[in-house]
DNA sequence: GTCTAAGCGAGACGGTACGTCAGGTCTTGCT
DNA sequence: AGCAAGACCTGACGTACCGTCTCGCTTAGAC
């Protein structure tokens, strides 16, 4: 996630464990005892590491939990959806039964990326560019796929339908409601209700 | 939006002004600074109030918020939609009119309660039944009275596409984008795109 | 101990009972925790009395102490030593039995007064004035007493030898060392050593 | 005073400054408004130092000011008393009158030293062993001393005799009265009064 | 028998200080 | 130059008392 391309060219080299250590530790002990209670302090105790180390890599808390937890789900869900066949309905729902499995997963520090990304407009930012925009787009591209073979009407707003998907989850799972198969077919019918 | 019906039998009463000089300086202060920057004492000083006074009253920061914040929603937003004559589009693009002026005036707060939500379940349950619920509820009930009358199909699952309406605007608003009326209009337009 | 002679005319007459439940109270209360734990607030709801009828009757916490604590000290000790036939050494030994057997029953709340009277200044004149100007007083006496009966030098010092009386024992017991009859025995023994 | 032995292997070094500083704000603010007046706070305030840098080093307000007034006192009287040809009643004395003007010049510190001490069991056992027991094993040796050479009844208590004398003066100091050479004078006799 | 002054239980209020915690920076010696 | 360790400054937290102040309610002696 950080090739950092510049050749540092002295000095002692980044253990290549700490990174690691840090993120695991950070993702652990957010699903122990959610984001908020979780200090930087507590992060880099667990993962046998000094606490400076992880500020030289992460800005802040958000940061580093942007990275620990989406380092999966990234490769996961950027991939692009292959053309297998089936409807753009099929595709979608199968799309968001994937990201549900993966959100299900990780509900809490998810949750709290989302709060982190409302009181720090900064990270927000990072945010929405590294996580919100690329699924945004996936499934906007879908649906313009399905207007160009005339599975969902020409004239409707593909970028507007997108924002509805989301919406729709997000607004379950901020206010605390599971994220299952029966919400992804009902987000599906109800999109692709209009013909 | 308080109603203790637990008459106070003896003891000093809650001075009356307090409470307000301490809502006004918590709205004040958000708007000029953002939630996360504004401390309990920041409040006290700028309401003229001693510190404790807050915690007398509030048990934390987002509690205080939400009734800072909802009071004049709620009595707002609480009312029953008139019969006025109206289809129920432009009733429902009314009322999202409506909202999104309040939420535009408290943009910062609100996004901040969201984020309180997220991370403090004991707030979230009630942020939640005190805020979230009841407009749910105006916007399914709008959408069933349409039902009834044959403005929106019998086979749509309008709690479903209540939830579809304010998750489209939460998303917007939660990644930073403006709430306006074009955004209302298009929210009314897919929601009755299938008739 | 406190015959305020100003009557005064009208308006309800104070609760007899309070002030003895609060001394009650406090003496307890002290012996249990020590007295810097002991709050006023705590004083009163183990009296079962409003905090404010504390504030009513005594400026402070010390003042309570001192009337709590020595109501029954001033009359024991206040009385004057009779003239039994005994000798001086004997009668001051039996008056530092006597002494000592309060101050072991009242060791935490004398140590916080005098402690207290360290730390205010209003507070320990009062203190002094009531409580150890008196004792001193009596022992000074006794020795002068002595003197004149020939059974202690003239040329000694009778008020700085009653010093040194009080003095070996406040060391003691400001110490935390135990005040028993060997002790007053060395103590008499000492003062007298010298013929 | 804390010739801690356990070598600090590794992190950052205590600044050797922030402590002298601490400890030189906490004397002048006890000398000024009296120690209960005055917070870690302003002490902290006053040294230029955060908060909690104070609470680093020391458990408790006692804690620190045990060190810093008495610093400087430990080395003037844990010095063994030369054998300097004078007579016991001599040395005493001057002993006396060292121990006085150092009193003196910290009566306020050394008085709330000594209520600390009454307050806070655990604080009283260092205080003793600190300060209050090597100077009374001065006097008790030089007393010894002074037995040995005949210069004091063999028969005579020198344990009990020096607490007498400390006895004497600390009950002056803590009536608020001074003390003074003629103090010193006066107690010097009355221990040698019986030859 | 009202009136009225004062005590009382209760508890909010403006304050001050507490001790804790976290964040982020800096400074050691070691690798 | 990164690392482990840890002291440092900053600033907010929530709690505990303090002493004062209002409430509504007794409780008597004065009118």
């Amino acid at each position: 996630m950080s090739e950092r391309t510049e050749k540092r060219t002295s000095g002692r080299p980044h253990d290549p464990e700490a990174a690691g250590a840090v993120k695991a530790a950070a993702v652990q002990l957010v699903r122990e005892r959610g984001y908020a209670k979780v200090s930087i302090a507590a992060i880099a105790a667990q993962a046998g590491v000094a606490r400076q180390t992880v500020y030289n890599r992460w800005p802040s808390k958000a940061d580093l939990m942007l990275e620990a937890v989406f380092e999966e789900a990234w490769t996961l869900t950027a991939e692009p959806k292959p053309e297998d066949g089936s409807g753009a309905a099929a595709q979608l729902e199968a799309f968001l039964v994937q990201v549900f499995a993966h959100l299900t997963r990780n509900m809490d520090p998810v949750r709290a990326l989302i709060a982190a990304a409302q009181e720090d407009a900064a990270f927000g930012a990072v945010f929405r560019d590294k996580f919100v925009a690329p699924r945004e787009r996936v499934v906007t591209a879908l649906l313009e796929r399905a207007q160009a073979r005339g599975e969902l009407g020409a004239e409707r707003d593909a970028a507007m339908l997108s924002a509805f998907v989301h919406g729709a989850f997000w607004y379950r799972m901020l206010n605390g409601r599971r994220l299952d198969a029966a919400l992804a077919r009902a987000i599906v019918a109800e999109v692709f209700a209009a013909g």
